[in-house]
DNA sequence: TGTCGATATTGACATTCGTCGATATTGCCG
DNA sequence: CGGCAATATCGACGAATGTCAATATCGACA
């Protein structure tokens, strides 16, 4: 059952109508972004693109390991999720990870650890 | 191939090297808790302990309409990455999110996104 | 135009993940 | 002690995911 007036002095949790909820759309678009990042070689490119500015899809094959269609896989999943943004430019397509992207997760989260929206 | 001297004044990328990579422990450990971080249900669960300060496991089946195994499972994945610390008190244990876990998070994103390490 | 190199897409497969029901464990309280 | 409430664990199942080989697409260039 819920504890509210226990011995413990806590405060009620849950009450009927609290609504310090985040919109479901805001925590789907949090956590998508979150996914994406939330993937070892994924954030493994993202540190490669960000140390390295602009890098062409070939060159991330051979440090991940990966074959092409894994790295072109993992690269649309960051694009989708606004993390990294292409520029194609004649037949290779560059990658640079979106800062402010990141900033605004970073942000985000921030927010939330301090109860805020 | 590589583009390097190509006609696009692009610095050469993944020159044979270039160290430009953070130890593999660092990226596992920042995309694990990332992951932990990545799902809706997770991001709701610490969205709603960050507004409500200490919740009981209780209290959380009911707005987020999963079970009780399935809310248990949350808070241990969520507890191992370090986000959310557990006090079990009694008969119930209560949850709340660790300020400094989501604060580290936050920073070390914000350090990837400007390539330092 | 035709070939070649880079990238994207498709299909398949093994693994991981989220979820639940059932059950075990633990601590209160009568 | 015995029952009850909260939580954890187990087993199972469908869905999503990461990966690759094969193939398609697209652009450059001879």
């Amino acid at each position: 059952m819920t504890p509210g007036e226990s011995l413990l002095a806590e405060p009620a949790v849950c009450v009927p109508g609290a609504p310090l909820v985040l919109p479901d759309a805001d925590v789907a678009s949090l956590s998508a972004r979150l996914k994406a990042l939330g993937d070892p070689t994924r954030l493994r490119i993202v540190q490669i693109l960000a140390a390295n500015g602009s890098v062409c899809a070939c060159d991330l094959e051979e440090p991940l390991g990966l074959s092409q269609p894994t790295v072109s896989h993992h690269l649309r999943q960051l694009a989708a999720a606004g993390i990294v943004e292409r520029d194609k430019r004649g037949s290779w397509a560059f990658h640079r990870v979106s800062a402010a992207a990141l900033a605004t997760v970073a942000a985000e989260l921030g927010q939330l650890a301090h109860g805020r929206h």
